[in-house]
RNA sequence: GCGGAAGUGGCUCAGUGGUAGAGCAUCACCUUGCCAAGGUGAGGGUCGCGGGUUCGAAUCCCGUCUUCCGCUCCA
């Protein structure tokens, strides 16, 4: 089965209360999505896979949160006031686009490359990408700031902190998580490119010397991340290395994890060798020295960053299109959510079997309340037993545990899951353990490099 | 931003000038003994928004917002 249509996705993402328009009774807002509260879950457990992947599994990587709004020089020294933007120039006749600085002239003065027209193009206009406000009660010139658009530039910005701080040798890198804000001509094709979108990023500072191994270290880590922690399937993932005419402008060799959507292979991650472009830049901006002792070489460096970086709305969004399934029933389709239990939002449903008996609703609420102790439950007994399975199904929850009459007797209740449609009899009171185990026994890291590869 | 298409209850859609309909979904009660069973009943839209034409507009016109496709861009 193909990958889904957006348009599947955003319906149930809605309808089932993971992603909504933003400020939709008034309109919506382009490139503006507002999280659900199964689509926080969903998005905090991916959250935390990166960071436990990213951070806490490794002895080489430490974190950050900067904010967001930042004194602008630092935008100044990256180069996205004068370069994050992109100067247009449309042609009034074949409606075909340009960019100003692909043109063997000026706009006035040539024909159109496209259909060879003249007096058809119209002039630059300038657009930045970047989101300006003000800080402070007086609105000029001087109190103009900006709206991170990535949060990359933080972690060199603050090398220096934190390198001290923490005690750090090469190499280190530095990771962080947030929200990144970019005025994007063309936002849409639902959550894949936002306005407003949040970013995890991590900054590895090596020697120059190391810069390659590394390179292809994070590229095959990155990879198996997505497979294996996330889950999505290794068949519709490729890496895609750039050409040498597509690189960035601080980019010596990128890499993009891409995935087949049905719009087509659309990058999820980027990882960029920045080389020392970044500290170099913020170094000569700010004056401040920004570089490592190395011990070996008795000289001190200016160390190269391997940055793998990646969108947190679009792994959801991969996450939920990889995911989803229908399968034809005899005369319904049911939707099912195949994601992995550690990113289901709800863990566990807990469903009596007949609601019409008391001490039955009690027990199985009382089992629901058990049972949150360890992982996110939830309670439902509105429809029969088979459409109570069907929506867990279709949100993505791995196990369902069933309370019967019998439960009431015997003590125990019936687990069943979503995956393999297994049941098992586990007691009432070792429900919620066993649950809390297969959660983490299903959600293996196996293939996922945990140690810094390069010797 | 430019070109094209579209915007009716949560979802999918019908309704083309006379005071909004269906299926599914949701809720309540009854029923229901394991994978979207059944019964009864209920709630929910003024037709994206604003303006205009008309005795009267979801239906015609203008503007605007949003969505989708393409250009473009990136996480």
């Amino acid at each position: 089965m193909p990958a889904p249509n957006f348009d599947v996705i955003a319906s149930l993402a809605k309808r089932r209360g993971f992603v909504f328009p933003s400020s939709e009774i008034y309109g919506g807002m382009a490139g503006f999505w507002d999280y659900g509260p199964l689509g926080v879950e969903l998005k905090k457990n991916i959250k935390a896979a990166w960071w436990r992947h990213m951070v806490q599994l490794r002895d080489d990587v430490v974190g950050l949160d900067a904010s967001i709004i930042m004194n602008p020089r630092v935008w100044e020294a990256s180069g996205h006031v004068a370069g994050f933007s992109d100067p247009m120039v449309d042609c009034r006749t074949c409606k075909h686009r340009f960019r100003e600085d692909d043109l063997k002239g000026k706009p006035a003065e040539i024909a159109c490359p496209n259909c060879g027209n003249r007096d058809t193009l119209t002039d630059a206009r300038q657009f930045n990408l970047m989101f300006a406000t003000q800080v402070g009660p007086v609105a000029d010139s001087s109190s103009v700031a900006y709206l991170r658009p990535e949060t990359a530039q933080a972690m060199f910005v603050q090398f220096d902190n934190v390198a001290v701080s923490m005690r750090r040798k090469l190499p280190f890198g530095i990771a962080q998580m947030g929200r990144s804000f970019r005025n994007e001509i063309t936002p849409g094709n639902f959550i894949f490119r936002l306005r407003e979108f949040e970013q995890m990023e991590m900054e590895f500072f090596v020697h120059p010397r190391d810069e390659d191994e590394w390179f292809t270290h994070w590229v095959a880590a990155r990879h198996a991340w997505w497979t294996d922690v996330l889950g999505i399937s290794g068949d519709r993932l490729r890496l895609r290395p750039h050409e040498a005419d597509e690189l960035s402008h601080y980019s010596k060799q990128t890499t993009d994890i891409e995935y087949e959507f049905p719009i087509g292979w659309s990058e999820l991650e980027g990882i960029a060798d920045r080389t020392d472009f970044d500290l170099r830049a913020h170094a000569a901006g700010s004056g401040k020295k920004l570089e490592v002792f190395d011990e070996a070489s008795g000289e001190h460096v200016v160390p190269y960053a391997i940055e793998p970086a990646m969108g947190v709305d679009r792994a959801m969004l991969t996450v939920l299109v990889d995911g989803y399934t229908e399968e034809q029933l005899a005369k319904e389709k049911r939707g099912v959510l195949r994601i992995k239990p550690e990113l289901a939002p709800i863990k566990a449903a807990v469903l009596p079997l007949l609601r019409n008996r008391p001490e039955l609703v009690e027990r199985a609420r009382r089992l629901t309340a058990d049972l949150r102790q360890h992982v996110a439950a939830q309670y439902d007994d509105t429809a029969s037993i088979g459409k109570l399975y069907r929506r867990q199904d279709e949100i993505g929850t791995p196990f369902c545990v069933t309370v019967d009459p019998e439960s009431l007797e015997d003590g125990a209740a019936t687990i069943r899951e979503r995956d393999s449609m297994t049941q098992e009899r586990v007691s009432l009171d070792l429900v919620a353990q066993r649950v809390a185990d297969l959660v983490a026994g299903r959600s293996a890291w196996e293939g996922v490099p945990r140690e810094p590869a390069p010797a």
